[in-house]
Formats: C-alpha cells, structure tokens, sequence
DNA sequence: ATGACGGTGTGGCACCGA
C-alpha cells in the first residue's frame, strides 16, 4: 500500500503532470493539497481514467483545496477540523477500507502564516491548536491512522538549508516546531525520520533565485503515522522527478509505502508430517 | 534591503504562497 502527499499548486495547471506522475508511480492513494479549485471544476473523469475513482474532495476559489484520490473505497468523508469554524477548505479526512483493513487518512494543508506576528500566523497557531485538539480525539479510536500533508512547518534544523540564518523566521520558529511535536506526542511518528535518508532532503524549493538548482529548499511536506503502525512501514522517500518538470509545482511528492498488518490465525494448519521418511527421527 | 517566480482574479496590477 502507497500513499503520497503532493501540494500541486492548482490542480487546473497541473493536471497533465499529475496524470504522468500516477502513471510512473501508480500509489493507492495521492492526497493532494492547493487545488485552487472549487468542487464542480474537480477533473473526476481524467483521475478515475487513470485508476482513482474515490475522490474525497474539498475545494474552494482561487485558494487552499484538498482531495484524496483513491484506488480503494473511501467512507466517513470529513471537511476541515470539527469544532473549529473556517472560512478555508484545508483538511478533508477519510477512512480508506482494504482488504487488509480500515485506515483513518487525514489529508491537510497547514497554514502558511506569512510572518511571526502577523495576524496570519496567528490564525496557524490557533489552526494547530484546533488540529491537535481534534486529532487528539480522533486518536481514541483504535484504527490506524496517517496525517500527511503540507505542513508548513520544518520540524527541526535538519528540514532547511540555512536554519542559521532562517531561525525563528516562518516554518522555522519555536511556535511552530513545539506545534509539531505535540502533534507527535499524541503518539505519531515522523515516517520519514523512520529512515536513514539523504543529507539535505527538502519537499519545497521556492520557484526564484535556481532555489531547486542549488537545492535551497525546505522540507515541509509530512507524513505521520500513527504507532500501531511503525512496524509496517516499509519506506518514505521524497520523489523531486516532478519538480524537474518545464512548469512544476514548487513541492514534490512524498511517499510513504505500509505493508499490511501480520494478522494471527485464529486456526492455524498443524504442521504436515516431512515426505522424507525419517527427516524428524 | 529588495526582488526574484508562479498562480489567481476581472486585471492593467494586487494578493498570496513559503
């Protein structure tokens, strides 16, 4: 089972790259996020063409927009964070039913918060609070479950390519991280962590300055696992083929690979007696 | 220090992203 996080940066645009990038990387389910489209102009017909047909989408205007797309069935479909008003279309959540079992995929676009002390960044404190809040119920259910998303948030210094000289500037101040490592502490991991990875490893490279060229990027696109699931994630690698692309989204896709959960049998066979006459003695 | 790049909107630029 694959599922990969990809902020598109307007699904009307990328569309043509979204298709190609299934088609070498045929994962089960794409969370996207910055659709900057409203649901009726949602491409239904080119994702189920191409092997998606559950789409959970949540759009808006000119802004934010999230969908999951999905080989398998998606039930309980939710919009946004329950409890906290929104006027924006950040969050849509889904439980993903396969045969291996049920999981809870919560797909969200974190808010960008501009500038410490801003009145945005602000409204992304008080959008973590309200996300932690949330979860932190969600968690008393016993099904796995994964937040993945953009984040907007580089969770320490190893996530950017100057924390020296970015320190307490967006995505890398003390607000920020603390919010994410109370999102761990409900008792999910970092799945990329999980892993040794590449030095250097960012999701995002700003579209000026050759930033992608001299990998001047930032990671800022997560995938969070629940515990109960460490044991069968297999990978979580950050795919930057896309943003070689002629007009790329400024983010690439991270994917994160979960193998089915080992089930005990309830009847086990008994063993069969060896062909080999005399092989147990 | 600033702007650079790219997307959207009903525009002649401003706003937003990160």
């Amino acid at each position: 089972m694959k599922i990969a996080t990809w902020n598109i940066n307007s699904l009307s645009v990328r569309l043509p790259q979204v298709i190609e990038w299934l088609a070498a990387q045929p994962v089960d389910v794409l969370c996207l996020q910055e659709l900057k489209l409203t649901e009726d102009k949602f491409p239904l017909q080119a994702l189920q063409d191409a092997g998606y047909p559950h789409c959970a989408v949540f759009g808006q205007k000119t802004y934010n927009g999230v969908a999951i797309c999905s080989r398998h069935r998606l039930e309980d479909v939710q919009r946004n964070i329950a409890g906290f008003e929104d006027e924006q279309a950040r969050v849509v959540s889904a439980t993903l039913s396969t045969p291996d079992g049920d999981l809870r995929v919560v797909n969200a676009y974190f808010v960008n918060g501009q500038e410490p002390g801003s009145e945005k960044f602000s409204y992304k404190l008080r959008w973590l609070e309200a996300l932690r809040l949330w979860l932190a119920e969600e968690m008393k259910n016993p099904q796995p479950l994964i937040l993945l998303g953009d984040f907007n948030i580089t969770a320490d210094d190893r996530d950017s390519y100057d924390p020296e000289g970015l320190r307490e500037t967006i995505h890398h101040t003390t607000e920020e991280r603390e919010a994410f490592r109370d999102l761990l502490a409900l008792g999910l991991l970092d799945a990329f962590r999980l892993f040794e990875q590449p030095p250097k490893s960012y999701s995002w490279w700003d579209y000026r300055d050759l930033a992608f060229r001299r990998n001047r990027g930032l990671r800022i696109d997560h995938v969070l696992v629940s515990q109960s699931l460490q044991a069968q994630v297999r990978s979580c690698v950050i795919d930057k083929q896309p943003r070689r692309n002629e007009r790329p989204s400024d983010h690439a896709p991270v994917v994160v690979e979960i193998s089915p959960a080992k089930r005990i049998d309830p009847n086990p066979k008994p063993l069969t007696p060896s062909p080999i006459p005399g092989f147990f003695g």
